[in-house]
DNA sequence: GCCAACGTTGGC
DNA sequence: GCCAACGTTGGC
């Protein structure tokens, strides 16, 4: 199994928007940005564990944890001339785009903060820390998602 | 709101 | 294929 990183801005879909969702999951759609997409389509697997964490916001850090319930297939959103996600260049025919599925499963009760998660020397390395890091979507490594997790108890 | 860092675009 | 210009991200 592996573990991952989901950011998201509150303000646009936070984790209290996921846990009122119809069955509490939803696709996690939007993302253009090749990287995360090839993780999405290449790595994240069904069963997998994510990170849900908020940016941009005023304290930035992981919320909770989701599980991935649903593996990569076409973003439809791209196709959308309405949405802001819109990409001309993606179609039916040859999606560009592709999302998952996410199931909440937890909300921490305090936020792990980014300002905290610094100060932690174990997670030396962990991309989310790194400087200029801005991936919408992250690998995590298994050890780090330990401690994290044991954070929050 | 600022701005550093990063990703993408497009002319050449 | 290079790289300057531009747009975006996201912490502060």
């Amino acid at each position: 199994m592996n573990y991952w990183l989901f950011k998201s801005e509150p303000d646009a879909f936070s984790i209290d928007d996921l846990k009122s969702m119809k069955g509490k999951k939803d696709h996690w759609d939007g993302i253009r940005n090749y990287q995360a997409r090839n993780l999405m389509r290449d790595e994240i697997k069904k069963g997998d564990m994510g990170f849900f964490y908020h940016s941009s916001c005023q304290v930035p850090g992981i919320v909770g944890v989701v599980e991935v319930v649903k593996e990569a297939y076409p973003d439809h959103t791209a196709w959308d001339p309405e949405s802001s996600y819109y990409d001309p260049k993606s179609s039916e025919e040859n999606p560009r785009w592709v999302m998952v599925d996410v199931k909440y499963r937890q909300k921490y009760e305090q936020v792990i903060t980014l300002e905290y998660l610094r100060t932690l020397d174990e997670l030396d390395g962990m991309v989310l820390l790194k400087k200029g890091s801005r991936l919408s979507i992250q690998p995590v490594t298994e050890s780090h998602w330990t401690l994290i997790s044991s954070l929050s108890r």
